[in-house]
DNA sequence: TGTATTTATCGGATATGGCGCATAGACTCA
DNA sequence: TGAGTCTATGCGCCATATCCGATAAATACA
């Protein structure tokens, strides 16, 4: 339902796997969002400064929204060595 | 349990509730990000182009989170006109 | 009312986004 | 193999985030 990210880079991956869902091309995403392809790939690859609206404006263009929530538990393997 | 927002006010908006709950000042939240008092501040009055490397840190900070959903309907008074 | 805390804002400096324009690699497919 | 598409990257430009230092404005509270 809600994919979690908590680096640049994650957000830049969540972002490519639903443009490419949508069956679009960065240029076709750049062309709907007013951005241009170049800043799309800049995303993807995770630029940390990339800027909040740019971000939004991408994630309206997807159809997905920004939502904030409570740091869920993440049990990564190293979480659970000493169960 | 997760809050939506679709524009930096919105954001800033979330951030500025969940800092209050947690009885922090600006000044306290940018200690812990290391940001200053003043970005902290920008960012709850929705600077649009603040980055997101600063978002993340504040929602680390807070103990939240970023995630992406698919956009959710908002029965604003506008689309309910016609019924 | 007065004082302390908190938040918003200013000037200057540095770094970087996103723009236009362009191209180099990758990859797909005929 | 070659053409077409897609993604990453380059340069120059302007705008602006964030930094430092400082202060004004707003708010809380005794």
């Amino acid at each position: 339902m809600s994919d979690p990210a908590r680096d640049p880079k994650q957000i830049g991956a969540l972002i490519r796997r639903a443009r490419k869902q949508s069956a679009l091309s960065q240029q076709q995403l750049g062309a709907k969002t007013g951005l241009r392809q170049e800043t799309i790939s800049l995303i993807e690859t995770g630029n940390p400064a990339a800027r909040i609206e740019t971000l939004l404006a991408v994630l309206s263009a997807l159809d997905l929204e920004f939502q904030v929530a409570p740091r869920s538990k993440d049990w990564s393997r190293d979480m659970l060595k000493d169960f």
